[in-house]
DNA sequence: CAGCGTTCAGATGAATCAACGATCTACTCGTCC
DNA sequence: ACGAGTAGATCGTTGATTCATCTGAACGCTGCA
């Protein structure tokens, strides 16, 4: 047994292909980075100002997730305060918060408390009136002459939970303020967000734009492979293996964390077969266990009465296995609820059923189409979209949660 | 065989409810002057 | 008297139900060539 346990822990140190894995961490901040120089150019011109003790405009970023937005903020923030701090002084504050923060900040409150505990104070632990934080913040600020700079990451996200009068009392705060002034600069995945916003916060928010582009397969590579260059040791990546990362990703809408995130686990396959190289097989099965533990994520965190349902329709799909038929809704429903009553469950009506089978299809897992059989009325044809093996994998998630079995 | 109304089974919408969390308000209690 | 802490009151969300309305092609009936 130790015996065995010792080879691997052997092979494990001896076999490592990385060099330094955190670098391909998405949190990782690199020093320079590579295809955003235009727009990190434009950040740092507009926010400028700031380095004089000025207003900066407010500042709004759209682009999709791992187009590099954050990164380049914090970036150019991380530059100037530097710069500031060279200068000798300190009027600058930089703030950066991330408003989808697994529950931390999605509610005005936290949002301002989370701003004032950043800058030092205090923050009550609960129950105040939001007036009164909100107030506390003002003073806390306006107690000397400065600059903050507050970024607010996933902005979008706040605004679905709290109302967008909070970022409009944000970016009106500079003429209630005698000493300090703020600049706001808003990061969004969405690109219509600024659209279904008030105007008044529109145009006080957006005063300057910036779109972040997805990057194409090429600057993909250009990335994966500065950033492989010091993550791997020498000669571990086989011909090709960016390339195929790359691409991979851009069909994602060119998301470069998911293209790291694919090279890392590659790399972890790799190593874990004990493999001197990694190939282009290793993306694949990267690419897979990806997907896999996405889904599967989503498959066991999943209500229960989610669960239910899609129990329902594996075993519909495992008995029509072989014959063309499709499965429909009514059956469904009905297996649904052979299952809820053998599991003592609540059973939902159809009309929640027939949502949560539309949110399913939403999620990928099945997918259901809406025709119309003639006489036979019009119904959803479900066809599971699970690849076997994930399959058989859901399968035991679910009747282990479940007790069924 | 084209044209047309019927019909089916569930899709899709809208209003409403119930339960839960989070916040607000008001009241109580301890402490300090 | 004042502030802190806490117990209901209140508000907002979200998942779910109920009621109502839509839907679109097969089916079957008609009428015409």
């Amino acid at each position: 047994m130790s015996d065995k346990l010792d080879k691997i822990f052997d092979s494990f140190v001896s076999n490592n292909l990385f060099k330094n894995k955190s670098i391909l961490q998405s949190n990782y901040t690199p020093e320079n980075i590579p295809i955003r120089d235009e727009q990190i150019d434009s950040v740092g011109s507009i926010l400028a100002p700031v380095i004089r003790g000025e207003r900066a405009s407010n500042l709004f970023v759209y682009g999709k997730t791992g187009t590099g937005k954050t990164l380049s903020v914090r970036h150019v923030g991380n530059k100037i305060l530097k710069r500031v701090e060279e200068m000798g002084q300190n009027h600058l504050k930089v703030i950066y918060i991330n408003c989808k923060m697994k529950k931390v900040s999605d509610t005005e409150y936290r949002i301002i408390a989370e701003l004032i505990s950043e800058l030092g104070g205090k923050v009550p632990e609960t129950g105040l009136p939001t007036g009164q934080v909100y107030s506390r913040f003002v003073d806390l600020i306006d107690s000397k002459k400065q600059i903050i700079l507050i970024i607010l990451d996933e902005i979008d996200q706040a605004v679905q939970k709290i109302s967008d009068n909070f970022i409009y009392s944000l970016t009106r705060m500079n003429s209630e303020l005698k000493n300090a002034q703020i600049s706001i600069v808003g990061i969004s995945n969405s690109l219509d967000f600024m659209d279904n916003l008030d105007p008044r916060v529109r145009s006080s928010l957006g005063e300057e734009e910036l779109v972040f582009a997805p990057y194409n397969a090429l600057q993909l590579q250009e990335i994966l492979k500065e950033r492989a260059d010091i993550a791997f040791k020498e000669g571990v990546l086989e011909e090709g293996v960016i390339a195929k990362c790359a691409a991979f990703a851009a069909r994602e809408h060119g998301d470069a964390r998911r293209a790291l995130d694919l090279l890392r686990v590659a790399g972890e396959i790799a190593e874990r077969e004990n493999n001197k190289k990694i190939n282009l097989g290793h993306i694949d099965s990267a690419n897979q266990k990806i997907e896999k533990d996405k889904m599967l994520d989503v498959i066991s965190s999943g209500p229960k009465q989610f669960q239910l349902i899609l129990h329902s329709v594996m075993q519909l799909e495992e008995k029509n296995k072989g014959s063309d038929e499709g499965i429909f809704t009514g059956d469904v429903y009905n297996r649904y609820q052979e299952i809820c009553e053998k599991t003592k469950n609540e059973i939902l009506t159809q009309r929640r059923v027939s949502d949560i089978l539309a949110d399913f299809d939403m999620l990928g897992i099945i997918n259901a189409r809406v025709i119309s059989k003639g006489r036979q009325g019009r119904t959803r044809e479900i066809k599971l979209m699970l690849s076997p093996q994930i399959k058989q994998k859901a399968l035991e998630i679910l009747e282990d949660s479940l007790g069924l079995k």
